[in-house]
DNA sequence: TAGATTGTTAATCGATTAACAATC
DNA sequence: TAGATTGTTAATCGATTAACAATC
């Protein structure tokens, strides 16, 4: 492994890596060809040992990966064994949809509360966990830390809340709102997720095959 | 406007664009120019004017672009002035969330039906709307044509579900689910949501500054 | 007119792919 | 050993940016 830059492609492409592997694992494989890997993935054989090759020398030559191995160095690499802590900003369907469905705990990520503004929801319970008010966030973050927050709240206070958390030391943001925020001096990490965008790009997609 | 081919990574920056000339339209402006849509987005203006030049001729020299003209062409280019019809499969949490919060008709989207296979949710409404059970997806959309499907039914089931819709016409399936999809003989258009690689690369990037 | 700003071409940059020596 | 397969370097490809003539 050379110490060169890693391209953000890349570490996009690592949780797709460590599905696969997931999947590997529980039908009993035990290790993996980049050409196996690329067959399933669709990936070039060549762009996934490219891709492994910028965070460490995980294969062997004539073998292969072992896929225990490298699913650990993948769970290590995206922070699953750090033990991440997040908060939920904003109680609505989609925490909900979140909080029930997503399955923070098996990754490594706790989630150590959930906020909201609205009188209706603050000191009720979502997905089984109490709701507080986002009045508290700074508060209760300055006791118990957390590492990453979640934004399903409106997108009016995106900008706000994003700040909030910003000041409360939390390292990444997962933006599901939508509004755009933008990395200001580079730190908290921002992801916005934007599903009207991945929406719409399908339809366009959909709409420039006409000629095809 | 030339014909060269246009590239993907042009597309899917067409809803951002969108978005924006929202926003600016909501604030009563009128017109904008590469350069201030650049201090906006974050996107350098060459790149603006490179990606909507893909499409036509919308701005004016010397002038820029017109905000309603331009987004009238922009919701011309991403179908929704098609009127597509769109059937949600799989009414869980995060089918709820949408159908409750995201705003498709807006856009031009029409809910024609959701669809899931558990005997209490079937029969039932899901955000107001009744659940078929998918065994009518067929059936039903034969009768009713739809171009959009969006799968949040378990993964287990997305491929059957996407050859399905695909079978059934469907022109692009918005996968939800956390499998991935891959376009067989190009169509339907695939978009793969895939929340956890969007909130785990996240967290790759967090545990790759600690050099920064 | 002078200033602004487009659409496009050419230059640059970065990411993907191909090739292959190293070696298990 | 022979076959397989890595990690890396170099070649290719594609996307972004810069520059500028055209012109409103």
């Amino acid at each position: 492994m050379k110490k060169r830059k890693i391209p953000e492609a890349s570490i996009r492409r690592l949780p797709l890596y460590y599905r696969y592997l997931e999947l590997l694992q529980a039908d009993g494989v035990e290790r993996v060809s980049s050409t196996a890997l690329s067959l399933r993935t669709g990936l070039t054989a060549s762009q996934i040992r490219q891709d492994l090759s910028y965070f460490g020398e995980f294969g062997r030559q004539g073998y292969g990966y072992d896929v225990p191995a490298l699913k650990r160095e993948l769970a290590e690499i995206l922070g699953m064994r750090q033990g991440y802590h997040a908060v939920v900003v904003g109680a609505g369907r989609f925490a909900e949809a979140l909080v029930e469905n997503f399955p923070f705990q098996e990754y490594g990520i706790q989630l150590s509360g959930v906020y909201d503004t609205a009188p209706e929801k603050v000191g009720g319970t979502l997905g089984g966990r109490r709701v507080y008010h986002t009045d508290e966030l700074p508060y209760r973050l300055a006791a118990h830390p957390a590492e990453i927050g979640i934004l399903t709240a409106p997108a009016e206070t995106a900008k706000d809340l994003a700040n909030t958390l910003s000041d409360a030391g939390v390292k990444g943001i997962w933006n599901c709102t939508n509004a755009d925020l933008r990395p200001h001096h580079g730190t908290p990490v921002i992801e916005n997720v934007q599903l009207f965008d991945s929406l719409f790009s399908m339809c366009g997609r959909m709409g420039s095959r006409e000629g095809t």
